[in-house]
DNA sequence: ATAATATTTGAGCAATCGTTCAAAAGTAAA
DNA sequence: TTTACTTTTGAACGATTGCTCAAATATTAT
């Protein structure tokens, strides 16, 4: 009958990942979180100390996600650069319509933020180069593999996927074509250095 | 003495949209905007109607700003690709350190703004397809000069080109190695579609 | 000079911001 | 139960938000 002993930190945390990654930082009230996990500001407070804390966690939390959704691509096939593509598609195609927000919450992140957050910045950034991390793992995969030529620096190729991503993701919210966003990826990798 | 008559309406849209440009439309206060300008709210108020109202005109302004920065480039070399590509490293390589932010104020204001805000969104997407134009137009007269195939879609190259410039700018908020970013602004040119 | 018009001023409004903390409610140990 | 401890609550704080408007000040017309 009564309300929970204690809170379920996880899924507290995934409520307000999406609202952050919805709305922004800064457009994103203390009051908006507090209907949106169902806390009283004592509480949230208790559990997270600030708004920048809770937004820490919520940055985490976003990258954990995406690392497990590339980690799901490999898993589903045998191809490095076929679990690439798929990955890309789903974050271009997909999670424009069914997330939060089409944008990358990270990319929106280091775009909203100036160096009066510095520390949210930084971490942000790291973030983003765990991710990084993740495609020159699968990229090198391909090289072994013989996908793609040895020659390449597979850290320049992994940050030239990352430039395409925030591209295209930015482009899909000005555009309504698919097909037209589909082919765009398909020449990542038909075209450019592979 | 005294102050003018009447206040410099272009000056002060330039100091708004820098403002504007650096901090965001959330993060920019309407104070803030007072000191920047160096108005009182009523006087900002009877000239620009609200917060939103000067936002609008501050978009504008950057968007001429960047029709002219391109006209300037086309200007300033006979090959269309290289005026392109000047144009390019100009907004990826020098804005980031003498602009208000690195980031394109309209990809910055697509990726904070909800559809709270749909007419400014719309607006935005409107002024970046004013500037993909200019792309078309560079383009197509690559394209008369055999520079580039004439199968291409002049259109389909206009958004890739948007799509790489996103992306880089986005990129070179995470990375220091100016000569990287060069290096793959060169790549647009000399590997896809071109 | 005087009157009429245009423009700027800034105190101040209601609403909201991020945050605090004493009190209430819930849980666990004795 | 009673005691000790943990957790939640929500009213309330001072600061800040976007914005208004009567009063003050310039400018122009006569």
């Amino acid at each position: 009958m009564a309300k929970q002993a204690k809170f379920d930190r996880q899924a507290v945390i995934n409520l307000a990942t999406n609202l952050y990654w919805h709305k922004g930082f800064h457009a994103t009230s203390m009051r908006n979180l507090q209907e949106e996990v169902d806390m009283r500001p004592g509480s949230i407070y208790a559990a997270f100390g600030s708004k920048e804390g809770l937004f820490k966690e919520a940055l985490k939390n976003y990258t954990d996600m995406a690392k497990n959704q590339i980690n799901q691509c490999k898993q589903m096939y045998n191809s490095p650069i076929e679990a690439l593509s798929t990955f890309i598609k789903a974050l271009v195609l997909d999670t424009r319509e069914n997330a939060p927000n089409g944008m990358c919450m990270l990319a929106k992140t280091i775009s909203e933020l100036t160096p009066e957050h510095q520390e949210l910045i930084d971490i942000t950034k790291s973030h983003l180069n765990e991710i990084a991390s993740e495609f020159v793992k699968l990229i090198q995969e391909a090289q072994n593999l013989g996908q793609i030529s040895q020659d390449k620096s597979a850290e320049d190729l992994a940050n030239y996927i990352q430039v395409q991503i925030t591209g295209l993701r930015t482009f899909a919210k000005i555009t309504n074509d698919k097909s037209k966003l589909e082919t765009m990826i398909d020449d990542i990798f038909t075209h450019y250095p592979f």
